[in-house]
RNA sequence: GCCGGGGUGGCGAAAUUGGCGAGACGCGAGGGACUUAAAAUCCCUUGGGGGGUGACCCCCGUGUGGGUUCGAUUCCCACCCCCGGCACCA
């Protein structure tokens, strides 16, 4: 690919030694970024620096290919949020570290043949350069690479912490197997049956593995996020994912049986019981060995045994219901009917109670099983023109509407209906109004080799026993074979060095666990960690981290609504229940920054679209690259990336250059050139923390427009105040003009301009006046002025007046803005 | 199917408690100045259509179709398309 040339440059010859200093971002920023070294501009004194603001963006995983434009996009507007802030007199920590673990790097590590140990140092030296040439205001005294044993020793302190608390448990699950990956994924891990990673399908195995249990905190996780500052769409994507629902717990009691059974199903439409015709296990449902008779025993085992076999996901994706009848009937609470029970992989076990009272009226699944079993089923809601006898007409009737067939309830409305079935069901013990959650435990375990070790070690006399905080960490041994295999166990269960170790309670030999953690653990606690990285005695600071955290400010991409942020949040909320916290949300303030495509498509290696900043970087600099960036489009959307557009915001900072060394002290201000520089500087303070870059960068384009037209020579105080407004955007020139501009300290300690709101207002103002809607003139006016008097001075326009037949029928005056003559 | 976010010039986009002639700012395009020439720079024009020698004038335009209003990109109803997320969760 080639570039287009920035004007002025390289390939067209040098400037001429007698002509006026041209700006070289090359020269300029690499002046900067030594001085910025030399003077610890960037280093944040975090215990007495005033107006603490936290900045937080999210770290990256430190590839071999370097950093792409999409992580370029989002740091620069976390940056440039962070500068703003700084000049408006806060102390910024702006942190920023490595989320090194995990499979992507251990995959790339096998491809090419090297270890991670080895791949990992020389990436994030990699990163590092790109992230100081594209000159963010990083306090790197402060960084975090989560594959240092002096950082993961922290997480498996956190572990330990769930550990002691009960919310962290073992057990064998069913699990998502990706062949390809050869590692147990998470269900948010799959995307359509497939593994996220590399698409392979998912099948289905058992595992015993480590779980934290984040769904007993669904509900606060659900309510705490009324009280967050965050992007909507983000907050949704969570909701969406606990998956709130509210019903009744019901409980049929199986006919016939010696233990009296019951069955118990979770239910949204207690209001439709008296349409429920049949019942539902799940396959792995523990009460179908109990019920099934002896006669259907084989059929049912049968099924059972297929269903077992199939992957979760695409168990999940089938359509056609299938299902066998166990024989068994129970009855209905509210009919007292004898229904048949049957089992179906429709209904899951995990979610619920693992069994369901079908409704087939009213349910499009219940429905289409009933019709293919051929189940009875029947109407109990009637829409509106609907009653009793309608006819169901091929599918269920899942609109509102009233109760009917349903004995004295009917005539209730669904929602009326649903409570007072419940409370009739439960006065007869056989229901309870409960709340039901989407959102199940988290699986940390991971049979990988690149990770965290989790602190765990088995021993046959004391059974599982944490490794005691004194021992952490538990380092990852360097092992040539770290590649995984087929057996669904962790590379590090083939080292018996490694593993076999003496139990710490009573010193008999023992094993430790060989599985690693989940990386989104890494992840999950490591804003904590930064103000504190220094302290090696504790995982952060109290003091410290009753200053800064929560995070002031959280800027990060959409792809982490649910799992990263949900995480975190959980983890900040046990370690606040402990006691260890003060605060139980970890980020007060939360922005989605959009997504940078190119050419229509999301950038991507297999798309051949990614775009490699370092050339652009080189070519026009990193202001003029940065300033860029935030041009497209806006930051919460993100934007596709061209390279036309750059010269326009180069140009800008060339002719911002041009003024300042041009610049004179002689005469006076314009008034007309103040009024827009004071607008422009109250423009660009409001945009910038509305993360509006686009309309502030073109704010300051319109003002340099203003204050070089007709190539007119301007006033220093015309050009200086802009040097702070552009500062955040692009910083390293900023800096140098502002030394041209005589200033010894950097741009970032000098503070925002203010604006005085009394230049914003004029004497007059100009009003738009229309005939019937149509816009014939203006004419200047006071600001206040009366709708009479300012009529009085339309029609002395005869441009206007000429339009003004007859008397006005209306007339509309809308202050210091339009005059509507209606005629 | 459900839940979000969007559809505005050749392109990226501005402007929504309804109101300062929609399209700021930038790219691209066209014309001009400077230059031996070019680059760079600077100036002018640039939504579409039509009319006038000209200052200018008229019509149509914010995905589609309706509606409310003196006035709608903005509000209401119905629909189409694109992007993202979720999806047998009872």
């Amino acid at each position: 690919m080639r570039l287009p040339l920035p004007p002025g440059s390289l390939a067209f010859g040098m400037t001429a030694p007698d002509e006026p200093l041209a700006y070289d971002p090359a020269t300029v920023e690499a002046r900067w970024r030594q001085r910025w070294a030399e003077r610890g501009t960037n280093r944040v004194d975090l215990a007495n620096g005033p107006r603490p603001y936290y900045n937080l963006m999210m770290f990256p995983y430190p590839s071999a290919e370097g950093l792409h434009v999409g992580n370029l996009f989002a740091f620069t507007g976390s940056d440039i949020h962070a500068r703003f802030h700084r000049l408006q007199g806060h102390t910024v920590f702006e942190p920023l570290g490595y989320d090194a673990f995990g499979i992507h790097s251990e995959n790339f590590a096998l491809k090419v043949g090297k270890h991670p140990m080895e791949l990992i140092p020389s990436n994030i030296a990699n990163f590092r350069r790109q992230l100081d040439r594209a000159g963010l205001m990083v306090d790197w005294d402060r960084s975090v690479d989560t594959t240092d044993p002096a950082y993961y020793k922290w997480t498996q302190w956190v572990f330990l912490q769930l550990y002691q608390r009960g919310l962290a448990y073992k057990k064998a699950a069913a699990v998502n197997w990706c062949g390809s990956c050869k590692t147990v994924l998470a269900n948010e891990q799959v995307e359509g049956g497939t593994c996220e990673r590399c698409g392979t399908t998912v099948e289905q195995r058992f595992l015993e593995q480590w779980f934290f249990r984040i769904s007993e905190y669904a509900p606060r996780l659900l309510k705490n996020l009324e009280t967050l500052d965050w992007s909507e769409t983000t907050k949704q994507a969570q909701r969406n994912w606990i998956g709130r629902s509210d019903g009744a717990r019901v409980r049929f009691a199986v006919q016939d049986t010696p233990g009296r059974e019951t069955v118990e199903v979770f239910t949204t439409r207690p209001d439709t019981i008296f349409g429920a015709t049949y019942l539902v296990l799940a396959p792995e449902h523990p009460l179908v060995e109990v019920i099934t008779k002896d006669s259907e025993r084989g059929v049912v085992e049968a099924y059972r045994a297929r269903a077992a076999r199939q992957d979760l996901v695409s168990r999940k994706s089938t359509k056609e219901k299938t299902g066998q009848c166990t024989g068994a009937y129970a009855t209905n609470p509210a009919t007292g009917a004898a229904i048949p029970i049957w089992v179906a992989d429709y209904v899951l076990m995990e979610y619920g109670t693992g069994a369901i009272m079908a409704v087939p009226g009213h349910d499009e699944r219940d429905h289409e099983f009933a019709v293919t079993y051929g189940l009875p089923i029947v109407r109990v809601v009637a829409g509106e023109g609907q009653d009793a006898s309608t006819p169901l007409d091929g599918a269920a009737y899942v609109g509102d509407g009233r109760l009917v067939a349903s004995g004295t309830f009917d005539g209730l409305g669904v929602s009326e209906g649903k409570a007072a079935v419940t409370a009739w069901l439960a006065e007869r013990g056989a229901a309870e109004a409960v709340t039901n959650y989407r959102l199940h435990d988290w699986c940390i375990s991971r049979q990988r080799y690149w990770g965290p070790p989790i602190p765990i070690i088995y021993c046959d006399a004391c059974g599982t026993v944490p490794v005691p905080e004194s021992q952490l960490p538990v380092a990852l041994p360097h092992v040539t074979d770290f590649k995984p295999d087929d057996s669904g166990i962790s590379p590090l269960a083939r080292h018996a060095e490694w593993f076999e170790v003496a139990c710490p309670t009573c010193g008999a030999p023992a094993r430790r666990e060989t599985d690693v953690s989940d990386t989104f653990l890494d992840s999950a606690w490591y804003f904590l960690r930064y103000p504190s990285v220094p302290r090696d005695d504790v995982a952060f600071d109290a003091a410290l981290t009753k200053r800064w955290l929560p995070v002031t400010t959280y800027i990060g991409g959409n792809e982490h609504a649910v799992l990263h942020l949900l995480y975190s949040r959980f983890i900040t909320m046990v370690l606040h229940d402990l006691g260890l916290l003060d605060f139980e949300e970890p980020f007060t303030r939360f922005r989605a920054h959009g997504l940078i495509i190119r050419e229509g498509a999301k950038m991507s290696k297999s798309k051949g679209n990614v775009v490699n900043p370092d050339e652009y970087l080189e070519t026009w600099g990193a202001d003029s690259f940065r300033t860029y960036l935030m041009f497209l489009g806006p930051f919460e959307e993100g934007g596709d990336f061209r390279d036309a557009g750059i010269s326009g915001v180069r140009r800008f900072l060339d002719r911002l250059w041009a003024s300042v060394r041009d610049c004179t002290t002689e005469g006076a201000v314009d008034p007309e050139v103040r009024h827009k520089l004071h607008a422009t500087i109250k423009k660009v303070g409001e945009d910038i923390p509305a993360l509006s870059y686009n309309t502030a960068i073109a704010a300051m384009m319109e003002y340099m427009n203003v204050l070089r037209k007709g190539e007119r020579r301007c006033h220093r105080d015309e050009v200086l105040p802009v040097v702070p407004l552009v500062a955040s955007f692009a910083p390293h020139i900023a800096e140098e003009l502002w030394a041209m501009l005589g200033h010894a300290t950097s741009v970032f300690d000098a503070g925002w301009p203010t604006y005085d709101p009394a230049l914003l207002t004029s004497a007059t103002v100009a009003l738009v006046v229309q005939v019937s809607g149509k816009t014939r003139g203006t004419i200047q006016v006071a600001p206040d002025v009366t709708q009479e008097a300012a009529l009085a001075a339309a029609l002395a326009e005869p441009g206007i007046a000429k339009f003004v037949t007859g008397t006005p029928k209306k007339v509309i005056l809308v202050p210091g803005r339009l005059l509507n003559v209606v005629v």
